[in-house]
RNA sequence: GCUGGUGUAGCUCAAUGGACAGAGCAACUCCCUUCUAAGGAGUAGGUUGGAGGUUCGAUUCCUCUCACCAGUGCCA
């Protein structure tokens, strides 16, 4: 089937290149009102400078460009020209039809092949050993997964990997914490029998007050600075079995919220094995200026000054990732490395980038860093009483609890899904690189911009195909052909609801690309937000099982037709929200 | 101080330089004998922080200014 846009496209440059010799630059955009049609395009406003002699003003142009363009494009019903200079193509029913049979019978309708085999490395998450998951991770993690998967919708070949900094001042604050504990193994013995999360919450504990020490007492702060030199040197074997021990919780326990979230890595990647690597490297460089040494340091002066090797000999998180770079290349040959942090990293990676750019041209070229906001709680007073930080799993915990008690009939398994779904679907809908602001009340509801109101919303799509089965024994919707269906009738009209939803569903595959593209999750909330509503719309105004007798005159035909239309749209928009949550990360339970 | 970001309805947020700046909460009206009312329809709510500029056209780009947040040589 023709991919109307290119068509409109096509169209427009054949006539333009008749009218001038260059090459324009063609755009055609959604409009936000389908008052103003299917597609637009503003071409006429942007070249109108050119035929300034020709035309009186762009809305002649426009007028010069449609009429020669009506011949060409049977899919269009109507194209009109409006105020400024605008060309507004509406499609045709026939055509809506024709698009909803495809996504109806096809299990790949939306996929694309715009990264068809190129191999993307994707780093996200990153966690750190001794720390709590926080709930920054948790939107690094949501939108990691996220980009991955419209990434591999795109046809990418793609590895998720997760870069863990299990050394470092972070780890050797937790290590100084636990130390000050007085029967630290007994504890742990103790502990060895709990839960993970339980173990974790202790070194959680730990790190907090190895922090709050390391800010107030000089002494601990030299204590702290000891112990991480003896660990990257591996110098206290009692001290080195602690961490391995401690390492060992933490990795658990982050494993069972990547698998609570639907995350697999491919590759873990530490900070303990690049911190040699990453060192020698600047070595290696140091001769040829890329670094210098200053005051003990080595340093890198770019954009601004940074330090890869401290006095005390040991390599920064900036040399770090420099090996790590290398590493992941020789691990898998790379078309793109995409590495995603919150925004308090943007001029980090600006520095290290340009380091990279001196070290590794070639692999820095296809480096790049994508940031995101911050995650504060609207109801957040309540955490603070516990004294430490938000965890991601209490979010997510927490979000099930209170779900539990709005809908008590709901089971265990449905929980699960809709808080999890509900807590990353907050992460999401808003634009990537804003703060945030996570609001339970909001998340959990099934009212409004929500995880639960899509889930809720493909349910019962499901119950009513569910219904359709257990009247016939096995059904499979079958819906005529719009062609044959349409064929003899006058000015077919579909139901407004219908068409809403119809003129909506066919753009599924464009905002999927585009979400992609631009690490743009929310866009495609907000089009599956927006399926949703009118979809529901259609389901309250118009009967789907039964529809009214005297349909005349629309184009499915009589009461059966009309009834397999509105089963395979309800079919169709089931396969789209269901595709579209999960791309986003999110399951869609068939009841709710 | 410097660099970057943010500022849109009471609240939380949308809006590839486009059309009348849109949603969702909250407020107020309606709609269940019928496929999930865990839903739907509607009303009200705005000088897009402020001042200039570029453009056919600015929430979007540029300059200035105010407020808040983040980063800023030995953390990650």
């Amino acid at each position: 089937m023709k991919d109307i846009k290119k068509e409109i496209v096509n169209s427009l440059r054949e006539i333009l290149k008749e009218e001038i010799s260059g090459d324009v630059e063609i755009e055609i955009s959604r409009p936000q009102d389908f008052s103003h049609g299917d597609y637009s395009t503003n071409v006429a406003l942007t070249i109108f400078h050119k035929f300034k002699e020709k035309f009186k003003n762009p809305v002649d142009l426009a007028s010069f460009i449609t009429n020669k363009l009506q011949k060409k494009l049977p899919e269009t019903d109507k194209i009109e020209v409006l105020k400024p200079g605008f060309i507004n193509f509406f499609l045709s029913e026939k055509y809506l039809l024709q698009k909803i049979d495809q996504i109806a019978s096809s299990k790949n309708y939306g996929k694309g092949d715009s990264l068809k085999s190129k191999k993307i490395m994707l780093e996200f998450a990153d966690p750190n050993p001794f720390k709590e998951f926080h709930i920054g991770h948790l939107r690094n993690i949501t939108l990691g997964e996220c980009f991955a998967r419209l990434l591999e919708y795109q046809g990418a070949d793609l590895w998720r990997v997760n870069y863990q900094g299990d050394v470092g001042l972070h780890v050797a604050r937790a290590l100084y914490g636990l130390l000050q504990i007085s029967n630290l193994k007994s504890q742990i013995s103790n502990l060895q029998k709990k839960p993970i999360g339980e173990r974790s919450k202790f070194l959680g504990d730990a790190y907090a007050r190895g922090a709050k020490d390391y800010e107030e007492s000089d002494k601990a702060k030299k204590e702290i600075q000891e112990i991480n030199l003896k660990i990257y040197r591996h110098q206290d074997p009692n001290l080195n079995k602690l961490w391995e021990e401690g390492r060992g919780w933490s990795l658990d326990h982050f494993e069972d919220i990547y698998k609570r979230l639907g995350t697999k890595y491919k590759r873990y990647y530490f900070e303990s094995e690049v911190a040699e690597p990453g060192k020698e490297i600047v070595l290696s460089h140091l001769r040829g200026g890329t670094f210098e040494r200053h005051e003990g340091a080595v340093v890198f002066r770019g954009d601004h000054t940074r330090v890869f090797i401290t006095k005390e000999d040991y390599a920064t998180y900036e040399a770090k990732d420099l090996a790590l770079a290398k590493i992941k290349f020789e691990d898998f040959k790379y078309d793109k490395s995409i590495i995603i942090t919150a925004n308090e990293q943007i001029e980090y990676f600006k520095v290290v980038l340009e380091a990279m750019k001196k070290v590794f041209p070639e692999l820095a070229k296809k480096t790049i860093h994508e940031s995101f906001g911050f995650v504060n709680l609207k109801e957040g007073k309540m955490s603070s009483r516990s004294g430490s930080v938000v965890t991601g799993e209490w979010l997510m915990s927490e979000a099930k609890k209170r779900l539990k008690t709005q809908f008590e009939k709901m089971d265990e398994e449905t929980l699960e899904k809709v808080a999890v779904g509900a807590v990353k679907y907050s992460m999401l809908k808003f634009s990537r690189t804003s703060d945030i602001l996570f609001s339970f009340d909001e998340s959990i509801s099934l009212e409004g911009n929500s995880g639960p109101y899509l889930q809720y919303t493909y349910a019962r799509t499901q119950s009513v195909l569910a219904k359709v089965k257990r009247q016939k024994s096995k059904v499979k919707i079958k819906i005529p052909t719009s062609a044959k269906a349409s064929a003899g009738r006058q000015n077919p009209k579909l139901e407004k609801e219908e068409l809403l939803v119809l003129r909506l569903l066919i753009h599924f595959s464009e905002i999927t690309r585009e979400a992609g593209e631009n690490f743009a999750p929310n866009t495609l909330c907000n089009y599956l937000f927006d399926l949703s509503q009118k979809f529901n719309n259609f389901y309250q105004k118009v009967p789907i099982l039964n529809p009214e007798v005297s349909i005349g005159n629309h184009p499915r035909g009589g009461r059966e037709g009309v009834r397999n239309f509105r089963l395979g749209l309800t079919f169709a928009v089931g396969q789209i929200i269901k595709t579209g949550l999960y791309l986003l990360g999110i399951k869609s339970p068939n009841k709710m």
